[in-house]
DNA sequence: GGAAACACTTAGCAGCCTAGGG
DNA sequence: CCCTAGGCTGCTAAGTGTTTCC
């Protein structure tokens, strides 16, 4: 009874406003008889009173390709007509990229190209492999190229529009603060390009017109104009929510909003209480843990795949992993849908005992690949769960996240599976920052020192990206670098012998001082060497690691910016502009803080 | 109780921009 | 002063978790 008198305040709270009938009515749901927490609770999701914005900037329209840029078919070009015109130009323009040699883009690609074609051209072009978009990927790597040519005053002139541009669209007034908004640009059309083997990647992704959109913003505020001559799809004003903007993507059928910039006062907000909940958790955890460890001898199997998968989240910072609809995206897998085949298990291997060997692609087709000594019960169980199984069957067959949260919100208010990878990798870069750190270091060491404490993060959040197109070239310049000061090195050392004899022949003042001179070159040298090689052991350890993501979502900026106060660090050292401005919220931490 | 819908956070990468070396 | 490597930002995909529906 308590969860339908909830639902109906929630509703209440979204009041759609349709054609624009608006009563001067207080946003926040309506006083109901149903007094106390119920009432506090529909408060809270409460998120503004006032919300006002110019709504999405819709692209331009799509501009035809001049006469002299055909497509040709089977030898002969072809004109077309502009709707499928326009989607051989986004196979075109992407010609270059490896995503175009792939069999199922290609097949997804000229599956929604045909639909767009007239019945003639869909009789004309019958294959992909006669088409030759040679043409139009000319046409639009030049146009990219005379644009990075232009002349210093019109690059200017195009940044000065841009800035127009966001200055008109790119923020909204949120409780009589001016905010800005993270993506005030409708997506413009183009081909689907999913992460790893996506069975959808090729297909064409449709240009949004204002008659898809929803518009969410304040009963008093003035209402976004559409586009001339057109319309919005729908007004509502609902403060229950944070977005401004909304409409649905028309490859996955999934939900896009226009959401506030995370530099805005709500979502930092919202950011300061996602740590809180992690720091929560650190008073608990000691329980949380002893709860597991005993709870993989119970009876229950449900429990022990519970306490096993749990002790991977906690141990691993394993993501929760959903279950997922089979072939509509990658096959891609988290802790609670890890298969069979994901898992090796060696009762020895290398000496160690109880070895559990993971395998598998995770969020945005990562591979983690991990071996690791578990304890004795972890390891029985998991012999366990996968007993008579297949390759493709789940080993926590009797566990889901929904399951696994529920047990978790029980020990704390707030607890879920994902709070473990924030508290372990806050908790992470405190610890490593402790011991990495030297007060008397100079400034540089100390960088390094919070670099490599983020990257202890990373390697456990397992952030990891394509080694960088220019590694290998850069790392050969440094090497380069590195044989050239040993060359040197190596003649000052010849310079020095010589300087030696000389010195000990003549026994002067003169050949002393040259011999010293030569001693305190090579002494710079090797100075100069062991930098180069610790920037070379660096750029190998960052090769795969991407320490961006960690410092952004998963660190606790006050843990940052107290330990740049405490060392006499200044904090751009550690964070960029934009970064700053997302944790405004924590700047002023004190030295002292403690996560 | 499970699936679908919804809302919001987390994610890697392309390409632009800029600082610092030659 | 120019050029280029690497840092930064914008983009949008892909997760998590909650709410609603049946």
């Amino acid at each position: 009874m308590h969860a339908a008198a909830l639902l109906r305040l929630g509703r209440a709270a979204g009041v759609r406003l349709g054609d624009v009938s608006r009563r001067p009515a207080s946003v926040v749901a309506p006083k109901s008889s149903t007094a106390g927490w119920e009432e506090e609770k529909s408060k809270d999701r409460v998120r503004w009173r006032q919300l006002e914005h110019r709504g999405p900037y819709f692209v331009p329209a799509y501009e035809p390709l001049p006469d002299g840029v055909r497509i040709v078919y089977d030898g002969k070009p072809v004109k077309l007509s502009l709707a499928a015109e326009e989607v051989a130009t986004l196979y075109g323009k992407m010609l270059h990229q490896e995503y175009t040699t792939k069999e199922v883009f290609q097949n997804n690609f000229f599956n929604d190209w045909r639909k767009e074609m007239t019945e003639e051209e869909r009789e004309l072009i019958k294959h992909l492999d006669k088409c030759d978009f040679t043409e139009i990927h000319r046409h639009f790597m030049d146009k990219a190229a005379a644009r990075k040519a232009l002349p210093r005053e019109e690059k200017q002139k195009l940044k000065e529009e841009a800035k127009k541009l966001q200055q008109e669209f790119g923020y909204c007034i949120l409780d009589g603060q001016r905010e800005k908004i993270s993506n005030f640009k409708m997506e413009p059309p183009g081909l689907f390009c999913g992460r790893g083997n996506h069975p959808k990647m090729g297909m064409l992704k449709r240009r949004i017109r204002p008659e898809d959109v929803t518009i969410n913003c304040g009963r008093d505020a003035k209402i976004p104009e559409p586009p001339a001559g057109h319309q919005w799809k729908e007004v509502r004003s609902d403060n229950t929510v944070m977005w401004l903007a909304t409409w649905t993507e028309s490859v996955q059928n999934s939900v896009k909003y226009i959401t506030l910039n995370p530099s805005s006062k709500l979502k930092g907000q919202r950011d300061q209480q996602k740590y809180e909940a992690a720091r929560r958790l650190k008073g608990v955890v000691g329980e949380i843990r002893s709860q597991y460890r005993a709870d993989w001898t119970s009876p229950d199997v449900k429990k022990r795949q519970r306490a096993v998968a749990l002790y991977f989240i906690d141990k691993l910072a394993l993501r929760a992993g959903n279950r997922k609809e089979e072939g509509e995206t990658a096959d891609t897998v988290g802790c609670c849908s890890l298969r069979v085949e994901h898992v090796q298990l060696h009762a020895q291997a290398n000496g160690c005992k109880y070895v559990v060997e993971l395998d598998f692609l995770g969020k945005d087709s990562i591979s983690y690949s991990n071996r690791m000594s578990v304890e004795k019960p972890v390891f029985e169980n998991l012999q366990l769960f996968m007993k008579n199984k297949s390759p493709g069957d789940h080993v926590f067959d009797k566990l889901t996240t929904s399951s696994l949260n529920k047990h978790l919100q029980a020990w704390m208010d707030g607890l879920t599976a994902k709070v473990f990878r924030t508290y372990n990798a806050s908790i992470t870069l405190q610890k490593q920052l402790q011991a990495l750190t030297h007060a008397n270091d100079s400034q540089a060491s100390k960088i390094l020192a919070y670099n490599r404490a983020n990257r202890a993060v990373a390697v456990l959040c397992n952030h990891q990206r394509a080694a960088p197109r220019t590694f290998m070239k850069s790392l050969q310049t440094l090497h380069a670098k590195i044989e050239a000061k040993k060359a040197q090195a190596a003649e000052v050392q010849v310079e020095l012998v010589k300087a030696k004899a000389n010195h000990l022949t003549r026994g002067d003042s003169k050949s002393r001082r040259l011999l010293q001179k030569q001693w305190q070159r090579l002494q710079k040298l090797e100075e100069q060497l062991i930098q180069l090689s610790a920037q070379v052991k660096d750029k190998e350890e960052n090769k795969h690691v991407v320490l961006g993501t960690s410092k952004l979502s998963y660190l606790d900026p006050r843990i940052s910016i107290a330990w740049c106060k405490k060392f006499g660090v200044p904090v751009e050292k550690v964070y960029t502009k934009t970064q700053r401005e997302k944790f405004t919220w924590a700047l002023d931490t004190a030295e002292d803080f403690e996560f």
